[in-house]
DNA sequence: CGCACTAACGTAACGGCGTTAGGTTAGCGC
DNA sequence: GCGCTAACCTAACGCCGTTACGTTAGTGCG
């Protein structure tokens, strides 16, 4: 398979922490490792030795702080979640209409996603054996991005511009939103029309599906 | 990680093929690759190690028939694609107004993506790096599935009861449900609604959103 | 019948990986 | 100044994908 990416880089051994700040190597764990994320633009790459190795630590360090390399990965792209979040909350809010609202919504979720590919795949695109039951469920169901998605449905229902059940339509969003994503992630190089446009047409169709009709 | 499952379960060693029959071993290998893949439903769990073993042969023989791994995975997962047209097609049949039709078509890609995970996550939701150029281009684009799906929707339009341009309805629809089957794949934990009903409801909300009105 | 040729494999090893058992060092309290 | 223990390191196990190269056995030919 051969992922690793940089080898027998070692910067200087790091000196040992102080007596009650031994959680500072695990910050510079995950700093160090979603460097290598970012850089490399590869999952693969990001292997316990290259982040000891980027943090001036042997392999085995990794494990005073993290019970194996998925609670690393994940550790790592928890914080996209946060930023997830931001983006799509801040583009909604740049439009009145309730509707008009959950489309720039959904397009800032796809254009999240593609513009953060590693991540997201780590995130939502994963084998459920490689992924912490928290990010199956709770992390998801009581994150803010995943909160705000259901919260701004049911205000479009209940200012009557959408039909259904908030939970059911936000299932529904989050499908339509992800799909695209994930298909566009995985197959970059399927000859699609014009990505932006494509978001568009897609986002404003599903939400065409469930808008209340006069 | 730690993905291995079966081990040092040699059957007797595999009787050496006749000359001119060489390809016969190809075909054992993929039936071998192809058993674990079902029997494990991991895709670690198909390693050459493991497929060589269960052939009865060494694993460097694997690499007379495959360029690498990622080569004989598809090779395995190449099957379901045809199935994957066969179980939609079918299902299609069974209505005769083209939007119900559709909708079957896509209920039935969902679930035929539900009953086999592991290939489906391996076709559609993997890294395009581990992804052969073909499967992420051609084998789709001709693929049967993708075409009778254009054909499909096609006609509706021509009916006059799907609004818009062929393709990239169908695209639309393809996101959709790729959306909801590989986030129930990738979170099966999830509480998702009653799982038949949900899909039901998501096809049938995306279908409402390109339906011509009367 | 025997022999060279080559198709169809096998042997041995390289460098990587995640992970674990157990040893070592250094700062702090007394 | 001395013991305790937090904060690491050493060494290794067993797996993985992959490669260079050696071996065996059918088969057409003389």
């Amino acid at each position: 398979m051969s992922a690793g990416a940089t080898k027998a880089m070692h910067p200087p051994r790091r000196a040992r922490a102080r007596r009650g700040e031994g959680e500072k190597l695990r910050t510079q764990i995950v700093d160090a490792a979603s460097r290598l994320l970012v850089e490399t633009g590869d999952e693969d790459a990001v292997s316990i030795r290259a982040v000891a190795d980027a943090v001036g630590v042997t392999p085995p360090s990794i494990y005073l702080h993290f019970a194996d390399k998925n609670e690393l990965i994940f550790a790592v792209c928890e914080r996209y979640f946060d930023e997830l979040d931001r983006v799509t909350t801040a583009a909604a809010a740049e439009a009145d209409d309730p509707v008009e609202s959950l489309i720039l919504r959904g397009r800032a979720y796809v254009k999240f996603g593609l513009g953060n590919p590693e991540p997201y795949r780590v995130l939502f695109m994963r084998k459920p054996t490689d992924t912490p039951i928290t990010f199956q469920y709770e992390k998801i169901m009581s994150s803010s991005a995943f909160g705000h998605l259901r919260d701004a449905v049911a205000g479009a229902v209940e200012a009557g511009r959408i039909e259904g059940d908030p939970m059911l339509v936000s299932l529904y969003l989050w499908s339509v939103v992800h799909g695209i994503t994930s298909l566009v992630i995985s197959k970059p190089s399927f000859p699609w029309p014009e990505i932006d446009g494509l978001i568009d047409d897609i986002v404003r169709s599903a939400l065409f599906g469930v808008i209340r009709r006069v």
